[in-house]
DNA sequence: AATGAATGAGGGTTCATTCAT
DNA sequence: GATGAATGAACCCTCATTCAT
């Protein structure tokens, strides 16, 4: 036959690829524009396809959208995991919690969105990024640059939710990120005193 | 007030305030619970009425969110005030934050579960809680409880949706939330040194 | 309260349960119908209903077919257990046929139109219906009213089977049905001399 | 032909016959086989072609539907023309029958898969499988093989229908097969004493 | 006035057909 | 000419709102 048979694997034809990332594309712009619906006919406009087409890329809309939200989460992780390797574990949490916090906000994923939906793979990278920001919290405690009185959980959630809330906060700015970091880190630095009695 | 082939001025029947009452109990009912759906079939069942009783009461679904989260934020902003008026600002900063974490992790009432919605009265008061947590911040900035180097409305929306979103967590918990407020007091406790380069 | 309320149980509103009646005819009658679609919208309009009504009433188009052609094979069923008690063995058979055949010939419950469907109550009435056939026969073989030198699970499948078709066949008649029977019973009739070899 | 875009009696390119005749035996490979769905894509794959490739080569679904049904009723018609020329008129109708049963039992052609499909060509070629068997019953009549106190119209219908429901049933076999036959034939064999009474 | 039921708009998904490679 | 992908029509189902009891 003439047909071109490209390498046997994943590359499909050509159109295909390029209407899977149109519809990637479309999907991840919705997601960090607030207030969107997420509705299968709106991402087919945004990506100026039918809708019949971009859940057939994906199979279901839950599909694609675990998709969408999977890949906006990759590069985060990617950083956290390279703040990791950097030689200074307090620099190194302060630094990857600005991205954190300025990812987020660019990209407006809500979980409240997904609720009820089926997202496996970002469940799982959610556990990744949750489980690289603890071992960046507990390398800072080890290294002495934050508080120890602490359990690493809870400095865990408390960096991983607040970041996130900040992030999506109406208000967010470079100001608001920066005070958010500020005031994190010295609240987390080793305090002289005892702790404020509960 | 319009309520339709009601004299003016005259009270209601007596059953129809009480199954407002019952409608509104339901919906908060099933605001606090983690994972509903919120349908006025759910809502109606809860409270024991019919769908039709539920929406009648109040107009739209809407309205009945509407009133139902308003309701809710009350007895928080009452506290809010409160704090206002006690004498060691930073106490009642302190105090507060502490309230605002344990209500919302009692309540879940999620802003995302609202997106959609027509809620102006609930817009309202929470501009109204974000205003009063403004001036208790104010407050204790002024009286030196907590840094000024970090504008008031940075701090308001800071602490606000960290709260907020601590509150909300999945692994939310006494400790964590004494862990949040300790963090974050202790961050915005006035820092001897110039605050981190950015 | 004045609610009617009703005698505690099934028994709904009045036009539910009237409406539920409604729909079952509606799908009864196309069932009757050669050639239909059974699309809900059709049967909707059929019963002179709104389509999310007729689903609503019976939770799923599945389940209203269920119910309709369970509903149309419970006469059938009857009637065969009446002809077990009957006293003539044969000619209870023969009667029964006559009134298997009469009765699908009315109805055109196809199979094939339910493939795919989940039709549990129907797939159980089928099954009592092959048993009772299955005893009416065996009964009739033990009296030696027809021959024994078939088995009766094949004389069984024989006789649903072909009465079945004669029924659904477009030219079905009185006459058609009429001459299945009689030449269904004279072959059943014990043979004189061995069986036409093979 | 009309064909479009070939030149008028030529001959169609080699591959283009090649793979109407792959779409053809797959269509009929899938219409042998029970409880398949038919979809323009399953066919394809069994094929070994692409989807629109199949739909090109007959113009549509139906058309190729029609073309696979009446090509798999072709030797049917065939043999029971042979059958005709036969010398014992007795003797072909059994065999006949026979041959239709197990013919039908290996092919699973279902008149009801093809409600709502315009298949004209299957409707022209089972009304001439009809007028055969019709005239292979008014032979054995006139020959007194078997009954003539039945229209042969009326045992036309009553062995086509019911051979080809024996044929479909699940609990199909040859045992099934040559009872049924034995049963048909006796009964339709001329009667000494006047038919029941209906 | 209260309510169970009816409904119409809208959602996701499937599939025969058409298009572009 | 063959084909994988695109698509729009159609289907079943959900739910806030309206109706009739």
């Amino acid at each position: 036959m003439s047909t071109p048979k490209a390498v046997e694997g994943q590359p499909r034809r050509a159109d295909a690829v390029r209407n899977r990332r149109l519809a990637l594309e479309a999907a991840k712009t919705l997601l960090a524009r607030p207030g969107t619906t997420l509705k299968v006919e709106t991402i087919a406009r945004q990506a100026g396809l039918g809708a019949a087409t971009v859940v057939r890329a994906f199979g279901t809309k839950d599909a694609l959208i675990d998709a969408a939200v999977t890949d906006l989460l990759g590069p985060l992780l990617r950083r956290a995991q390279e703040a990791l390797a950097e030689d200074d574990p307090g620099a190194a949490l302060r630094g990857f919690l600005l991205e954190l916090i300025n990812f987020q906000a660019a990209h407006w994923i809500m979980s409240e969105q997904l609720e009820g939906l089926q997202v496996p793979l970002t469940t799982l990278r959610r556990a990744e990024l949750r489980n690289t920001l603890h071992d960046l919290i507990s390398r800072a405690q080890d290294a002495g640059a934050i508080r120890a009185d602490l359990h690493p959980a809870v400095t865990t959630v408390l960096l991983g939710e607040a970041a996130y809330a900040i992030a999506r906060s109406n208000e967010s700015s470079p100001e608001l990120a920066a005070g958010f970091v500020t005031v994190m880190m010295d609240g987390l630095r080793p305090q002289p005193s005892a702790p404020h009695a509960p």
